[in-house]
DNA sequence: GAGCTTACTCGTCATCTGACGAATAAGGAT
DNA sequence: ATCCTTATTCGTCAGATGACGAGTAAGCTC
């Protein structure tokens, strides 16, 4: 006997090595912490070795999850089916939300993107400004136009407007991802009363954030200034 | 020369401990992935030795700054003056929600309680169901009463409910310090914009939400199922 | 079926890591 | 001053880790 070696299937380049991305994805979003190349490998399948026949390092690695694993799966037709005025803002919003949960607030997803924020690598502040701002901006101009109210020319109250209603189902995935908690009311119910709660208080906090449309812009807490 | 030693002030045993353990709790949350005892070490100045003096492993260290950092800093008062009906419950969630950002939603808590949840010693289970839950259901009581308004009876649905407002606020600070954005527009306006948002939606939300009540409890979506 | 590319593995190395035995000295008690 | 407790450090070890040189064979091309 000796020299057995382990029977493995030869795949191409490109096969093996999306395969190893995947499974290595999936194995950073599940375990985290201390990412290993020997275990990682295994996860995948392979020998510890391979791993650097596609990636220099370790980092280039993780580096690689991130970029195909995060920004991937937006969808481009969000966008255009947020802004189709042939239907009405909350029934577009309904539709956006359920898929958009459903799709990218994947237990994968919501768990790379907030562990990338210990990284130096932290996706999150490209995902946000890149996506998420013009997101935000969509929405909330879709709901003004539709109400035929007037919004303020500062983005960033607009981005704040917005993320009411996203970061409720933001955070909505990151109990059930990262906090484990069992939503025991069905999500699409839940996520359309945060619609309904975001649409009736579209107004009212429409106004008191225009309070400050005329009013100075430093009025900021503790450690933030700088930038707008 | 040789056998010069590094000149260490002599604390007591539950100063160092403490200072430690303090020490620690901004290394993890700052630096977080892998906690290495040594530089751990190096950042509360002192020998890596030392750790083991006070704590028997590094797991046990790790725990402590869970227990210490994370459920400490609540204030129960909080509970009673959310309860006082001689003010309005706009003007208590205002007072609440400012000062439980700016107590407790700070850097160190908000990044600790999410870096645990990705190890085994998750404390945000814990966390929700020890407080927030009941925090949760002070907050909607509050409203409700003022209101005039029945809740459904299901907990549950009176969880999600005050999610609403507690999940943007959340999500707020973890915008704020896990994705390092800039919140160019003042905190607390933002805040005061979520509870009006809130308070303005309640109505609108409980009808949504009130239709599960009479409903079935199973519709759920994917991967939940079980428990309530 | 012979030859050749390259996907894949084995074995190894320097370094780092958690852990701890043993020595040292600060500073209170007498 | 002397003693004694114990906070603190030095030095070290076994095991794990990232990285990679060198070899092996799968499966295409001709």
């Amino acid at each position: 006997m000796q020299k057995r070696r382990t029977p493995r299937k030869r795949l191409t380049h490109d096969e093996r090595k999306a395969l190893i991305l995947d499974r290595a994805a999936e194995y950073l979003s599940e375990n985290g912490f201390p990412v290993r190349t020997r275990r990682l490998a295994a996860a995948a399948g392979i020998s510890q070795r391979l791993i650097y026949h596609f990636f220099p390092n370790k980092s280039a690695l993780i580096d690689e999850i991130y970029d195909s694993a995060i920004a991937g799966p937006f969808k481009a037709i969000w966008f255009v089916e947020l802004a189709d005025r042939s239907k009405p803002v909350a029934e577009r919003l309904r539709a956006f939300y359920r898929d958009y949960y459903a799709t990218l607030l994947t237990r994968r997803w919501t768990r790379l993107l907030i562990y990338s924020s210990f990284s130096a690598q932290n996706m999150a502040p490209r995902y946000i400004s890149g996506i998420i701002h013009r997101l935000l901006e969509t929405i909330v101009e879709e709901v003004a136009a539709e109400r035929g109210v007037k919004l303020p020319a500062e983005k960033p109250v607009v981005h704040e407007i917005g993320w009411i209603l996203h970061g409720a189902v933001s955070h909505l995935a990151i109990r059930r991802h990262l906090f484990r908690a069992n939503i025991s009311v069905p999500v699409e119910l839940v996520i359309d009363a945060q619609i309904d709660s975001f649409l009736a208080g579209f107004e009212p906090m429409l106004s008191r954030l225009a309070q400050r449309s005329a009013g100075e812009s430093r009025r900021s807490n503790g450690a933030q200034r700088r930038r707008a």
